[in-house]
DNA sequence: TTTTGAGTTGTTCGA
DNA sequence: GTCGAACAACTCAAA
């Protein structure tokens, strides 16, 4: 019998469309490994919330294995040692892997390359994550993009993306070695138990990534181009946190989008918005490995002396959703609550954190990493820069989101913001986003009591929006 | 090399 | 209530 290999999974949790998977499983018996390395990342290790992600996905990726004849090996501890000691006790002369974009990613498939050179063995890496490797996009003079619009209508004239491919038949090795217990592992929390219900809002796992998919483009993707900025609305695809862990790829979503385009070609404006979404995480991804610095230092390196404030009192009332502003609770409570937050808020929410509260991004980036289910180094790092305004085609400075506003445009009916912040439910629509100027019987009539039950405002909107103004204003005359 | 057009997501002010 | 302009130039990408 030949020799087996060993397929690495890493944020590819999946058995379809797997190209490392099948050339894997071409080159001999496979032997399926997740390694659970804690300290990958070092400052940027996996957060609380994606652990508890982690911990349901792992399960059906393993039920997955199984159905296909095969299993999932755990194990726990630092990547090289681990992949080390599984050549050693299986004898397998051949590592694979998908290919992966955080800074720290090249590095350590070099140091799986020598090593397992030093064994005799041979590391094969693939792509499978992007839709395109961020070498091949660039502008006509060679150089990357650092606008989206150019840099998306680039890919599209790129080859296409290759056709999904189906599960291989995985043959399976002699003897499997020994595998750890994922419940051994604690990735879910226990007490407290802040993921209580989790299950019943998400899937994780192969299975619930293409049920998110073909549920979005069955029903929703019609109304995307208006229906995604309304939070109560169910017009976004929520497909995020499934492809962060590779549940589902981006060619399934991109060939999936294509088709449905060709059946019903009405369709086609909207799902091109849809798809200019998935072409924000490649170019994210695309400028992560430009510039690995993203999640730790300003892209324009003006705003390195930009004059940001750290009042502990102002972040915590921001993370706990006690800002006064009845949308920015909202969304921040939806996050503490799901582990999510509707795309229209995680904007809000920055904004205020970044202008209003004059508060450094990466205080942000780091609270929605350990929050967010769908925590994407690439896409958060980017996305915070860019609502500060020091990313690539960053927002400009000037423009600040004002609550109230944005509370009235985009959830009239309060029916988001009644769901996550219900103290305010019985108050009417024309004071939802600005209790403060409700009369006192209203607020009574409505069981509220500011400063009590609901908080004033923090700070004041148009003192805050001055005061970012001039803020900004200080790196006009700065020459970087 | 120089020139030219364009650039995710907003707010406020004044007519 | 509605609409256009200002916000502030700057950088990017392509011709």
């Amino acid at each position: 019998m030949s020799k087996p290999v060993i397929y690495w999974f890493r944020q590819d949790l999946r058995l379809v469309d797997l190209p490392a998977l099948i050339a894997a499983a071409k080159a001999g018996p496979v032997v399926p490994v997740f390694i659970w390395d804690e300290e990958l990342g070092g400052e940027w290790c996996m957060g609380g919330a994606s652990q508890w992600w982690l911990h349901h996905s792992l399960g059906q990726l393993h039920q997955g294995l199984e159905q296909n004849g095969s299993r999932l090996i755990l194990r726990r501890g630092d990547t090289l040692k681990e992949l080390a000691q599984l050549l050693e006790e299986t004898e397998a002369t051949q590592v694979f892997a998908s290919r992966q974009y955080q800074p720290w990613a090249a590095g350590l498939e070099q140091q799986v390359r020598d090593m397992a050179a030093g064994r005799g063995a041979d590391f094969k890496r693939y792509s499978g994550t992007l839709l395109f490797e961020p070498e091949t996009v660039r502008t006509g003079s060679g150089t990357p993009f650092k606008v989206f619009t150019p840099f998306w209508r680039a890919c599209q004239k790129l080859e296409a993306p290759a056709l999904p491919q189906p599960v291989p038949l995985l043959k399976k090795p002699a003897s499997w070695p020994n595998s750890a217990s994922l419940d051994d592992w604690s990735l879910q929390p226990r007490k407290p138990n802040w993921a209580l219900g989790w299950e019943n809002l998400w899937s994780p796992g192969e299975m619930g990534a293409s049920k998110a998919l073909h549920t979005f483009l069955e029903g929703h993707v019609a109304d995307y181009g208006d229906g995604r900025d309304f939070p109560a609305r169910p017009n976004t695809s929520r497909l995020s946190p499934h492809l962060k862990f590779g549940e589902i790829s981006p060619r399934q979503v991109w060939w999936a989008a294509q088709a449905l385009k060709e059946e019903h070609g009405a369709l086609g404006g909207a799902v091109d918005k849809f798809l200019s979404e998935i072409g924000w995480r490649e170019f994210c991804n695309h400028l992560l490995t430009l510039f690995p610095a993203m999640p730790d230092r300003a892209f324009n390196p003006k705003f390195e002396y930009f004059p940001w404030q750290a009042d502990p009192q102002l972040i915590r009332a921001w993370q706990q959703g006690q800002t006064g502003y009845p949308i920015v609770d909202a969304g921040m409570r939806e996050l503490w609550q799901t582990g999510f937050m509707h795309n229209r808020v995680r904007m809000v929410v920055a904004s205020f954190l970044t202008k209003h509260l004059l508060t450094h991004w990466r205080i942000g980036q780091q609270w929605f990493w350990d929050c967010l289910l769908d925590a994407d180094l690439a896409s958060n790092a980017c996305s915070w820069q860019w609502v500060g305004g020091s990313g690539a085609d960053a927002a400009p400075y000037f423009r600040i989101f004002n609550p109230v506003a944005q509370g009235e445009k985009f959830d009239k009916a309060g029916v988001y913001t009644r769901r996550w912040v219900p103290e305010l439910a019985e108050l009417p629509d024309k004071y939802l986003y600005k209790p403060w100027e409700a009369p006192e019987l209203t607020l009574a009539a409505a069981g509220i009591e500011l400063g009590g039950n609901y908080p004033t405002p923090i700070v004041d909107h148009r003192e805050a929006r001055e005061a970012a103004l001039s803020a900004y204003a200080t790196l006009k005359t700065l020459a970087v």
